[in-house]
DNA sequence: TCAATATATTTAACATAGCAAATATTGTGT
DNA sequence: ACACAATATTTGCTATGTTAAATATATTGA
């Protein structure tokens, strides 16, 4: 009884379809695109408007903070809060007592752009409910919550 | 009886905790930890390895197919395809029924860098499991299809 | 006090994301 | 055959992702 070599080309491969890193890109690419149609008339990124969306919902923040809220690497987020900076939607500032820091919050300008497009992406959340069901829309935030102890 | 003028500042917005948009970045920002840890030791990028690991599911493929079971767009994959071919890692040839389509194919040494990893990959999936439960992860799966409905 | 460390943020360099326009090839009607 | 529309892919441009290194300020211990 002769041993056939194993070649790689023997091995199986778990399958893609059910693979859970691309699972979550191809359901946030379909959560995106009407958020992008929205932001695409207001002139600013997807991550511009989470940088706005997190400073209007806790005040002024340092920036690791804010990266942390936003979903940012801090390296981004510096160039982005600059883009924002220049257009008049944040302001920047060094804190008092630590001079590393950077507090970073949001201009009125800035509140303006988030609530100029309330209703529009109320609606999408509430188009997303409806297809998927709130109950389910639960479940997954819940679950995606565990993945936080990994 | 006079009316207060209202200002944004008075209006409510959802909390950024529930965001489906966002929790699905965290999470995914969680499971590509691990991944990425083992990626940076074989030289290639998150992208890259999706390319390889569909090429390898599903045999050559033309460049639209395999950008969409990669979730990749057609310009980056397209950059991402030349990078690869350099590396020795796919070929690309044009189709002779209709020589607008690019066939892409993974080669002996494109394949040798997934099974070289194959263990460590399925460790990292084996990890999930363990904290998650295999039951969750089924779930999650399942309620992330529901988004192609969108 | 002062050198050594630690922490917070930014810069640099390269890869990818995302959108619009350009290119190449095919199909269609006349 | 030929103009014209449709399809497949690539290019160009700007913004972000990612890692490593640089910068600036704080903290600690001898």
């Amino acid at each position: 009884m002769t041993d056939t070599p194993e070649t790689h080309t023997d091995r199986k491969l778990p399958p893609t379809k059910r693979s859970i890193p691309i699972a979550l890109i191809r359901a946030r690419e379909k959560v995106m695109g009407p958020i992008r149609d929205m932001l695409a008339d207001t002139g600013i990124t997807e991550q511009q408007w989470r940088i706005l969306r997190v400073l209007e919902e806790f005040g002024p923040l340092d920036a690791s903070t804010l990266a942390d809220r936003a979903c940012l690497l801090l390296p981004s987020q510096t160039r982005i809060v600059q883009t924002l900076s220049e257009k008049g939607l944040v302001t920047r500032n060094a804190d008092d007592r630590d001079r590393r820091k950077q507090t970073v919050a949001i201009t009125e300008a800035g509140k303006s752009i988030i609530y100029d497009n309330l209703e529009e992406a109320e609606a999408i959340v509430a188009h997303m409910e409806k297809v998927i069901g709130r109950e389910k829309l639960n479940q997954l935030l819940d679950i995606l919550e565990d993945f936080q102890n990994l």
